[in-house]
DNA sequence: TCATACTGTAACTTTTATTATTACAGAACA
DNA sequence: TGTTCTGTAATAATAAAAGTTACAGTATGA
């Protein structure tokens, strides 16, 4: 994955928990994270599209929750946020005419997927509703 | 962490494990690698600091392992290794005036920390013996 | 029905992070 | 004592991330 898009995503996840089904703009929920209210826009597409997140256009409009925050994971978010895979995947191309060179790419995205994989089992463990409960 | 140092301090370690004790140059691991030696020699600064290496200057000189395949642990390399933490960790700074811009960083943390450590719970049940173990 | 306030998305710019390069002092060797 | 390394710093080049601007399309309501 790629470093803030995972803190987006929960931070405007946690936004609409916390006000029960009201509908949020992008520019309310920017302001909150202290960021571009474009990208919380891009964030929210990806919200949308996996299910996450309702949105309405129009004046007026927003975003609200799809889900009942009980059944939000915070492993499935976590996929669905995640882009590349959270360890290496860099476009660095050993040498193929090394034995380890040739190999290490395939050796570590075996290791990177298990590591990763027990991760999202943690994350698994919790959902919405946990993690926003543990705000005062 | 970031990116490509644990798989950089990877490669290097399998390298140097697989040619059994015999002095590697930096400028031969960047060759498997493909990259620059001084970014190898970067890492291998670091992973000397944390006792994985050896390293012998001047002519004909290079690095070798400092212990015993067996005795080190993925978990602990990944720790030697991670300068920053996995998941979040940026510098935005979300808004105090609102409740939860005010306290997702500490409940980010938190979280991260959490699924930080499932991840190196799983690499610690392997030692670079069994990983260099996958290579042909 | 038209001004307004949103979303969604694309193109572009700026900023920041990563990687590569150059350079050189100091160590070991033959 | 010249050669070949390490270690490290400074700088340049490249790539990735975030911010900005712009605008078409949609809903609302005066």
């Amino acid at each position: 994955m790629n470093s803030s898009h995972f803190s987006i995503s929960l931070h405007i996840l946690t936004l609409l928990d916390k006000v029960n089904g009201q509908l949020l703009n992008s520019e309310y929920i920017a302001g909150s994270i202290n960021c571009n209210p474009v990208l919380v826009r891009k964030e929210l597409a990806n919200l949308h599209k996996h299910g996450f997140v309702q949105s309405k256009e129009g004046k007026g409009g927003g975003s609200t929750l799809a889900k009942r925050p009980a059944d939000i994971n915070l492993g499935e978010v976590y996929k669905a946020v995640k882009q590349k895979g959270l360890l290496g995947e860099s476009k660095n191309e050993p040498n193929p005419d090394c034995p380890v060179g040739k190999q290490i790419t395939q050796q570590l995205n075996k290791l990177y997927n298990d590591a990763e994989n027990a991760l999202i089992k943690d994350l698994s463990l919790k959902t919405l509703k946990d993690f926003s409960l543990g705000f005062d």
